[in-house]
DNA sequence: TTGAAAGCGCTACCAA
DNA sequence: TTGGTAGCGCTTTCAA
């Protein structure tokens, strides 16, 4: 590698300009002369040293992805998608993971700018888009994918939240349910829309959300298990546990069917499950589970052609969100024949004991 | 991010040079002059652009990182252990997918080198090391994980695949399976010796191994289900049927548990079965997946390690070998009280009939 | 303690 | 069609 473009042009006569333009075909190359360099070049296993091409140009073919959680499947997705969608074009991805971890995700911004990025990814954890905004006011273009900040323009790649707590709501009621909970997600744009979607779709069928059928879980993406099975326990305390419950995503949802199984409550007869993000949760488990596809495969892609049109534009772009329409994935865990509401309910105390028999 | 070192020179009064200094922590810099550039650093969000301190210094801060797939969980534990790892000393990973296609490796290796990067790894899915030996040549340290090569002596981190193969055979001969088949995986050292690891210790036990118990699935890591769906289907067709299976796999052994219930074949009593990468399958399958964890959170750590040995090393590092040891991790697919070997076995046809009952 | 000069490997610009 | 010159933003070397 201590080969460079001074060597090959020294080797040949020629100068390191027509060097360096034989290597990027550029027209004013007489075909010997090139084939003399490209030959040459094959001979020594030369590659151009991108980081020079970079000082020069102000490019570096580098776009940065900021995720909280590399092992995620849903941003494990998006990393794909995006960086195969990219790799076509001569991007490489820059990785970094925040740990959902605000204070890290600003620092890891920081650093990731100073390799000048053509474009910056970001899955944020912040809780105010004041790191972000700093990233704005530089040249690097910001493109948010999953979550959104209110009251801070910006690209955006995510699927439609709101439809997805619609969807999944709109699904427990027509299967017949009639007393909905909720495990909630955190304070961000994903979580707030989800619950709204939630909120508003019981309203529309007249149904009653008592305050404590809207259950908060902590570290949803982390912990996600057992915060489903605590999350069920605590439903099971209420005077009139739910017969059915969205889940903020589907590890939630898996802890939730695993803790009712053990505590005697049928799913989906008793208690009907859905969860969100659909990742490949599906097949194996003991109650295949509804799920919420909220399209992860394509957030990566159109994120990278929302960038290409970016950087390929003359003029500043203006902002723009691509919303991706969430699809109901109908599964065992709510698959059960409408019933009347008129049914009457057992306590959670009176199904504890009939699991104890 | 128009601003750079001139600038801040020139704002202060003093030369590029001892800009660069006091952002260095050089020592030759007086307290109050590296303060004054400090703060103006501090003031214009100034950050230094690494690009231009790559092409002097001659490394980059960049680690690259090609795996087949980017949301294979075991690639993906691999990526976060060393991200993290290399994190802390300010590196940052261009993490390439291969796709599993030779080919399309050999490329990003090539376009990665083109970066200058301070370290390559790979999970290589060469079929020889021809393009990972033009990458010795060269001056960027290679490390392979997961998959190495014979006969070309390289870093390497991965687990220790014979003893994985051992560990899994032996617990199926512990819990007493006789007739113990083998869906093996590819024709790479982790494959190879997983399949070793299993043979030597059939033999050891006296067993015999019919050529028809070691059945070849293609494509292990992208449609495992399905392939182990057909693999147990071709067991099925066996005149004495196994009653025991160590599958490549994770995500094929659930292929086959899932055929298997589907076609009346109790699991663990009528066949044992035990996967391979413990990846997160555990909990919430229909019957618990007993596995072997092949340390995949730890391989990225201990490559970071191994890198920054190597890149502070003065003097050339002989190549290492960094082999972890698997475990045991037994759960309900395994599970049965071992029964003596001379219990007749029903044929895979009286199986299907009974299952179709 | 500070800075002038040189140069990392490449590309842009303009002249030949 | 070719190439000399300048310079990208930084660090290294060495002289002041």
């Amino acid at each position: 590698m201590a080969v460079n473009m001074k060597g090959i042009a020294r080797d040949l006569g020629v100068s390191t300009v027509t060097v360096s333009k034989a290597l990027r075909n550029h027209p004013d190359i007489s075909k010997t002369t090139r084939a003399r360099i490209l030959d040459r070049v094959k001979e020594l296993g030369y590659r151009p040293n991108l980081t020079a091409r970079s000082l020069v140009t102000g490019h570096s073919s580098l776009i940065g992805l900021i995720v909280p959680d590399l092992i995620h499947p849903f941003f494990a997705d998006v990393a794909k998608g995006l960086s195969s969608a990219v790799r076509q074009r001569g991007y490489f991805l820059l990785i970094s993971s925040s740990e959902e971890d605000p204070e890290l995700e600003a620092q890891e911004i920081d650093h990731m700018l100073a390799h000048r990025l053509d474009a910056l990814v970001i899955a944020s954890c912040q809780t105010d888009p004041t790191a972000l905004r700093n990233v704005q006011r530089g040249e690097t273009p910001l493109i948010l994918v999953d979550r959104s900040f209110k009251s801070f323009p910006s690209y955006f790649v995510g699927s439609d939240d709101y439809a997805a707590g619609k969807l999944a709501t709109e699904h427990l009621v027509n299967v017949g349910c009639r007393r909905i909970a909720h495990i909630r997600g955190p304070e961000n744009s994903v979580g707030i829309r989800r619950l709204k979607g939630f909120l508003d779709t019981i309203r529309r069928h007249g149904l009653a959300i008592p305050e404590e059928n809207i259950i908060r879980a902590p570290r949803v993406d982390v912990d996600g298990k057992l915060n489903g099975a605590a999350a069920l326990r605590q439903m099971m305390a209420l005077p009139e546990m739910a017969d059915g419950v969205f889940c903020y995503n589907d590890v939630i949802a898996m802890g939730v069917i695993k803790e009712a199984l053990s505590q005697g409550i049928n799913v989906p007869e008793d208690l009907a499950v859905i969860g969100c993000g659909n990742l490949h949760y599906d097949a194996e488990i003991r109650v295949p589970l509804s799920s919420i596809d909220q399209r992860s495969n394509q957030i990566g892609g159109r994120a990278a052609k929302l960038i290409l049109e970016i950087l390929g534009s003359e003029t500043p772009m203006e902002f723009q969100d691509v919303i991706l329409q969430p699809k109901l994935a109908a599964r065992a865990s709510t698959e059960r024949t409408a019933r009347s509401s008129s049914t009457p309910a057992k306590t959670g105390a009176q199904r504890r004991s009939a699991a104890n028999v």
